[in-house]
DNA sequence: TTTATATATTGATAAGTGTCTATATAGAAT
DNA sequence: ATTCTATATAGACACTTATCAATATATAAA
């Protein structure tokens, strides 16, 4: 069980940082998914996300900077993981909660 | 254990739509933190936030119409609390990874 | 050293949004 | 009814950012 101690504002914006920033869009919510099933690459993650591969490398910046995910050179290519594996529990947890929100209706 | 199955598009749009539009601000994390901690009203929230109360109403309508908040009315006054345990659990995953990002350094 | 492929960066633009002031609404009290 | 307090809404503006086309960089192969 996780402890609630009471939140500074450094911490808030910390957090703001690493995950708001980080999560805040849908093509990289979704590439943080994609990563988690397996390693992919820069051309495989662009065939999967229906935007240019230099949008791509944006988000994957964006992710890669807050330790979202981890990158790794194999020759030419540069296969994507994900960061840790708190992320890939933290969203399921959330996902249920939106699972069980839109199915109230 | 959470089961990671593969997600879909949709599925992806509505986590976008419910979380990451939800808790995509600084600002609206610190309130989802502050009413975990205890029932407050918008006049509390407003001189905790260090922004003006239409600002904090703006806010906490978004928290409010994704259910990661409860509103609840007392005389002139309305009291918001946490929507989900679910939002706090994942939040604090979230915050044991910042922490840790953070002092990698 | 070219050539080809994979990824990253730059600069521009359009769309989104957080914030404010001003105002409206709702409930309670006189 | 009027006044007061609490909260919500409307409209405007500044700022951020997601996206693209164009280009640069990096590795491998010929």
């Amino acid at each position: 069980m996780t402890i609630n101690q009471m939140i500074s504002e450094d911490e808030v914006a910390l957090m703001h940082h690493y995950i708001c920033e980080g999560i805040g869009d849908a093509k990289r919510l979704r590439l943080l998914y994609l990563v988690a099933e397996q390693p992919r690459n820069v051309t495989e993650l662009t065939e999967l996300l229906d935007v240019t591969q230099p949008t791509v490398s944006h988000h994957l910046r964006i992710l890669r900077e807050r330790g979202l995910v981890n990158a790794e050179r194999d020759g030419t290519s540069i296969y994507y993981t994900l960061g840790d594996p708190r992320i890939l529990e933290a969203m399921n947890i959330l996902r249920s909660f939106v699972a069980d929100k839109t199915q109230e209706a």
